[in-house]
DNA sequence: GATGCCAGTGAATCGACAG
DNA sequence: GCTGTCGATTCACTGGCAT
C-alpha cells in the first residue's frame, strides 16, 4: 500500500504547469495520488450586452470565449466530467475546494454531491471591496461561495483547526471570510498594463485554505490554474503543486510569477497543532513511574468527589471502579468525561490537575 | 388582463393559514396571482448520533420527521415539484426567496434554475451568534444561504433599492447580511417552555426581504409557514400573506402569534439602523494578506525582545509560542499584553507598530 | 436600581484507534 | 466491519438570581 502510493507519487509532475484540457490531463495522472484540489472553474456568466458604469465607461466583464456555455445541460456535463476526473486522482482522505458565484455554484455543488464528494463546509468569501451594482437594480454582489468537500463520506481530510483558530485571534474560524479582492500590486498586469487574467484570486484566500486543509509536503492540484495563485501560495508554504491550464498566455504568466517566489523558512511554516496529535500517555504510566502512588487520593476539579488510585492505574470511588474517565463520568452522571482535566492531586495543600504530570512526560518524550 | 388578475386575486385566501400539503394547496390557487414567495423548505440534514457540548449537555437537534428524506433523488423530486407549483402561481413579475444550508441549497438552487426561475442575487445570512462547532472538527457553520430569483429571465421584480440603502446607513445593500438568530423574547415557546418550532427564523431577516422586494398591499405566500414569521412581518408591514402549513401544532402557534400583531403606522416603517462597532481584525489577517510574512521578525516597543512570525499568525520567541498578546506577556512576565501596540516591524530601519497595519485594514473596511 | 455570576441554548451532516 | 475505550472540544447572547 505504502509502496504503491510512493510509486504513484514518483510519477507526479510536481511543481509543473501542464498544458491541455484539464479532464484529459487529470485522467493521465495516477489515481489516489493528490492530497488537495483547488478548482476555480469557468463561470456560466450570461451577460446580455455590455455592462456600463454610470459614466458610460465600459466594465471589463468576464466575457472571454471559454466562459460561454450554451445551456445548463452543457455546463452540467462539463462539471460532472471534470469532477469525476478530479475525484479519481484524489487520495482516499483527500479533499476539494471549489469556488463559484450564484451563476454556477448550484450546478457545481449538486454535481459534486452526485459524484460522491461529501461536503464538509461551505465558505463565503466576503469581499471587502466588491464592485458596486452600478445600475442599482440588485444587491451589491459582494461575495463568492466556496465548497469544501471530502472525497467521500468516509474520508478524513486534513483540518488544521488550531492553526485556523490562531489565524482568527483565538476563536474558531467561521464559515464567512472577509478578504479583499486581488488588486493593487498583487494583480498581475500584462505588457499593455491590462490585467493578465480576468479572475485572479487573492493569495490571502489560498493562504487560509492551504494552511487550514493541507500539511507541508502535500500535493495540491489546480485544474484551472489561470494566473497560478494556487501554485504561488503552495510554493510559499512548502507544498507541492500541479497546475493545469489550457491557455498558453496564462501558463506563461503563472510560470513567470511562480519562478520569482521563495518558500518561507521551515520554522515559520509550522503551525499550531492540536492536542489530538500528541502521543497518547496512559494514566497507568504515572503510577508505574511513581509520579502518583497506589492508595493516593484524587479530587475532582469541582471538589465534589474523590477517588483512590489502584496499582493498575484504575480508580475506585464508592462502588465505582474503572479508568479515570469512566469513574469521572459515572460520578458526574455524564455521558463522558476527560479524566485528565477532571482529576487533581494535592501537593502542599494545593490541587493540581493530573494533566500537569502528563505534560511533563510528553515534554520528556519530545526531548528524546 | 387587469380584470383577470383582479378576479384571480379576489379568490385568494388572504391572511389565512391553509392546512395541508404545500404542493396540493398551491395547485389549488389561481395562476399568476402572487407577488412574492418566501420558502424555507426542509434542509434534509443527515444527522447520525447525538452531539454533546464540551460541558456534556446534549444539543437539541433538528431530527423531526419532516426533515427526513431517503436520498438526494427523493429530495430533488420534492424540490422540483414544489418549485413548479410555486412558479405557476407567481405573477409574471413575481419573485421567490428560498433559504437553505449547504445540505440542500445546491439541490434547491439547481432545481430552481431548471424550473425557469432567474437568479437575481444570492444572499448570505451571516449569523452574529451561530452555534459553534463543539468538537473542533470543522469551521463554525455561521451562515445560511438565500436565493432571490425572478419568475423568469424577463421578469422585472420589485426592488426597493433606496429603502435597502437607507437600511444600510446610506450605502448600497450588499449580498451578505449580518443578523442574529432568533432567540430571547422573539423565540416562541410552547406551554412547556420549550421552543415551539425548531427552526424559527428571525423577523429581521423577513423585514429586510419584504421591505426590499415587495410593495405595500402585495401578496406574499409562504409554503412552509412553520411558526409564521413571514405572516407576522407581512402584517406589520402592511402586506397580505398566505401561509401553508401541514402540521396542526405549527398552524396553531402561527395563528396565535399573528393575531397579536399590529400593523406599523406608515411613519415607523423604517427601522433604526444598527450602529457599526469597530470591526475586529485578527493579527493572522496581516499574514494572510502579505502585509507581514511568515519568517519576518517583530521587535518589542522597548527594544528588548524579538519574535518570528509563523504561517498561522502565531509568534515564536525562544521557547514561547502563541498569539502576539501571549508571547508579549510571556516575554515581559506580565499577566497580559496588548500585542498590537507592543510589537513593531522594521521598515527601512525604522520600527513601526503593527497597529499601523491594522488601522490600514480598518480604513479599507470603512471605505467600502 | 445596578452589576455580576451562573446556567442555558441555537437548522450540526461534529473521532480515532486498538483489538 | 464492529465494539469498546480513550479523551478532546464552544461562541454569543439571554435570562434569572444573588449581591
Amino acid at each position: 500500500m505504502a509502496k504503491t502510493q510512493t510509486k504513484a507519487a514518483a510519477k507526479l509532475p510536481l511543481n509543473e504547469i501542464l498544458s491541455g484540457d484539464c479532464i484529459e490531463e487529470m485522467n493521465a495522472l495516477p489515481e489516489n495520488s493528490v492530497d488537495l484540489i483547488f478548482a476555480d472553474p469557468p463561470y456560466n456568466l450570461q451577460l446580455k450586452g455590455d455592462l456600463h458604469r454610470p459614466d458610460n465607461s465600459k466594465v471589463d466583464a468576464v466575457d472571454d470565449d471559454w466562459d460561454q456555455f450554451d445551456s445548463f445541460a452543457v455546463y452540467d456535463k462539463f462539471s460532472r466530467e471534470w469532477l469525476r476526473a478530479a475525484r479519481r486522482i484524489l487520495k482516499p482522505n483527500g479533499a476539494i475546494w471549489v469556488i463559484g458565484s450564484y451563476h454556477n455554484i448550484y450546478r457545481v455543488g449538486s454535481a459534486l454531491q452526485d459524484a460522491g464528494f461529501w461536503i464538509l463546509n461551505d465558505v463565503v468569501w466576503r469581499k471587502s471591496n466588491p464592485m458596486p451594482n452600478f445600475r442599482g437594480v440588485r444587491l451589491t454582489n459582494a461575495h463568492e461561495t466556496m465548497i469544501w468537500a471530502g472525497k467521500s463520506e468516509k474520508s478524513k481530510p486534513t483540518f488544521n483547526y488550531e492553526a485556523l483558530k490562531a489565524l482568527n485571534d483565538g476563536v474558531q474560524m467561521r464559515s464567512d471570510w472577509l478578504l479583499p479582492i486581488c488588486n493593487g500590486n498583487e494583480r498581475i498586469k500584462d505588457d499593455n498594463g491590462e490585467k493578465a487574467h480576468p479572475t485572479q484570486k487573492p493569495e490571502s484566500l489560498l493562504h487560509r485554505i492551504i494552511v487550514g486543509s493541507t500539511n507541508a509536503g502535500d500535493v495540491i492540484l489546480d485544474p484551472f490554474f489561470g494566473s497560478g495563485t494556487t501554485g504561488a501560495v503552495a510554493k510559499k508554504l512548502g507544498r507541492d503543486f500541479i497546475g493545469i491550464e489550457r491557455e498558453a498566455k496564462y501558463r506563461k504568466v503563472a510560470e513567470k510569477r511562480i519562478k520569482g517566489i521563495r518558500r518561507f523558512d521551515k520554522e515559520s511554516l509550522l503551525v499550531s497543532t492540536s492536542k489530538r496529535a500528541e502521543p497518547r500517555v496512559p494514566f497507568g504510566q504515572l503510577v508505574e513511574r511513581g509520579m502518583l502512588k497506589p492508595g493516593d487520593q484524587l479530587f475532582s476539579l469541582n471538589g465534589r468527589h474523590s477517588a483512590k488510585i489502584r496499582a493498575d492505574g484504575t480508580l475506585i470511588a464508592h462502588d465505582q471502579r474503572g479508568s479515570i474517565h469512566q469513574v469521572g463520568a459515572a460520578l458526574e452522571g455524564a455521558p463522558s468525561c476527560n479524566g485528565w482535566t477532571y482529576w487533581c492531586f494535592k501537593k502542599r495543600g494545593e490541587a493540581i490537575p493530573i494533566d500537569m504530570l502528563r505534560k511533563k512526560i510528553r515534554a520528556e518524550m519530545r526531548a528524546n
